[in-house]
DNA sequence: CTGAAAGCGCTTACAG
DNA sequence: CTGAAAGCGCTTACAG
């Protein structure tokens, strides 16, 4: 225990008021030194963080917040953790929150309710966050009100196809499906599939869909046969439904995925099938994960910036005015697949 | 605007001092019955609600931690983001949220990095926050001493291979290991290559090895070769990996992979250069990941409970004495491809 | 360069 | 069943 002499006392918390009282100044000069606020005597300073250290004190946020009002928080909603996805939006969102003075991120999954939604942002602005990030343009009225009246700064993630609360950071899902129908219409591929997830809650697959009929229409064609899933989308859903779509009557020779996960899934099958691709039937997705690229035959796909995304909201709550719409692209992957 | 008549009053920040004054009653009548505390007339109860509905009043729980000195927020720290089974770990953490009186958590990433894990713990703790989860049992000495000295409670997750600083939730990962030895050697293989990541960082792979070579040592046995790589698990890692032991001068008839991530990347590079599995060579992960399962030929595997994991430690942090060990178990997936 | 005082918006004994 | 008062641990004008 000879180890612990000189480590902080067990019990007692220590605050402001002791680290004044042992430093002989006021709770004042502790609370400027450290925040680095106005000007201070050199020795003063050091007398101070000398007794910080030896006792251990860790300032209380709460407070800290509560007297300054305003807290270094960010409340984020994704709509799930299950889509890779999300995860990588909250890598960029934690890469810009690493350039700040240690903002930190409260991180809730609304899945895709926006009910849940509501009461989820019901709970965060109870924290007087700086910001909110959520995701999407699809909120309860009470959501948006509540985002509205209150004084923080709102960003909605991952579309731009509709005019923001405050800002919007992400990319027009519209012009990705457009491009996919475009790209693939001049690649020479003509009877076109579609295979789907349960779109209700997913308005960015909409429309995504959406665009891509756009295309197809103004090439003359359209959707020749499509297969939706009841569920989320998954690799699992992806397997079944091409099987679906496959098994119809209407022939197709390339067929676009609500996004990688069915892709991936339309790959699984064709080779568990012995279906050839794209000789037999194209495989076409929507992200540009990982897992897709790195198959034998590299997926075709559109990639988006999920990264960028999160990073870059933060970098908007911070210094962009409301009204601010921040594009962040996408673009075609050749691959192998289509 | 007609519409917005009834809305709360668009600036003027409503506090229990307004609800009280409008409503005729104390604040701390307001607070009473806010938190369901005490007893309380029913009309009084009705006029109060009544009154907060109206002026849309959310209670400000920095002030209200502040005063009741404690908070509802969970501080979550896990190494990463880009690997899936952590927000998997996540979503098993919310989901034993949900069964909370509605505590909030905040996530931070350690990048596998102690100082970092160090630093991202002083901010949390700076919250107060009711307990703290992190990942695995290594930590600074620092860090170990903070937990220690805070009154928080500690529910260090994933592994159960040490004692813990308060609870800890996982599986064993060297019995893991020692079971897909046991395992293999039954189904009659001998010749073992092993394909890793970068192992520095990764505490519980590197149990899962030695397990493993326990196994293999009891049986006489050894690893014949392995390639490791120099970075962090991924698909591409286990492609590139696969191919330099397989053009190695040892020739192995089976691989265990440092996880599935690193399995799948050799599955995809044994289909790219024409090689039979489990003919040629056989291939077994560790994690039990969906890409594996959903695979041509489902990746046999061990499947550990990441979102057990995670709820489990949100139910013990509320009802485990310290020194509780709770281990979550795994089972080994037979699979196709051993 | 430093300190005394008020206040942030709640909650919690304590009294009645 | 309800209220007045003190206090949670900081920060922020204001004075000097």
């Amino acid at each position: 225990m000879t180890a612990k002499q000189r480590l902080p006392d067990r019990k007692s918390k220590v605050t402001v008021r002791e680290v004044a009282l042992r430093a002989n100044v006021s709770e004042s000069t502790v609370s400027r030194i450290l925040r680095n606020k106005g000007p201070i005597a050199d020795d003063t300073r050091e007398k101070v963080m000398e007794v910080v250290r030896a006792m251990g004190y860790v300032p209380n946020r709460i407070a800290g917040s509560l007297a300054s009002l305003n807290s270094n928080l960010v409340g984020v909603i994704i709509p799930s953790l299950s889509n890779i996805v999300f995860p990588e939006v909250l890598q960029g969102i934690h890469a810009g929150l690493e350039a700040t003075d240690n903002m930190q991120a409260v991180i809730s999954i609304s899945n895709y309710d926006v009910e849940l939604e509501e009461n989820v942002i019901r709970g965060l602005l109870a924290w007087k966050p700086a910001a909110v990030l959520t995701t999407g343009f699809e909120h309860s009225d009470a959501t948006r009100r509540m985002l509205e009246l209150s004084d923080v700064r709102v960003v909605e993630m991952m579309d731009i196809d509709s005019d923001p609360i405050d800002i919007a950071v992400g990319m027009s899902h519209r012009s990705a499906g457009y491009a996919t129908g475009r790209h693939l219409v001049e690649k020479g591929w003509r009877r076109f599939g579609y295979v789907g997830h349960n779109l209700d809650n997913d308005r960015r697959a909409r429309l995504r869909f959406e665009g891509l009929r756009s295309a197809l229409f103004e090439a003359g064609l359209d959707i020749a046969a499509r297969a939706v899933a009841g569920s989320a989308s998954s690799v699992g859903a992806g397997k079944q439904m091409t099987a679906q779509l496959l098994d119809g009557d209407t022939p197709v020779d390339v067929i676009v995925y609500s996004n990688d996960d069915m892709a991936v899934g339309g790959v699984f099958h064709c080779q568990s099938a012995g279906i050839s691709i794209p000789g037999d039937v194209a495989v076409f997705g929507f992200n540009g994960l990982d897992i897709g690229f790195q198959m034998p035959q590299p997926l075709s796909t559109i990639r988006s910036n999920r990264f960028l995304i999160g990073k870059t909201a933060i970098e908007a709550m911070l210094t962009e005015p409301a009204g601010t719409k921040i594009d962040t692209g996408f673009e075609i992957f050749e691959g192998g697949t289509a």
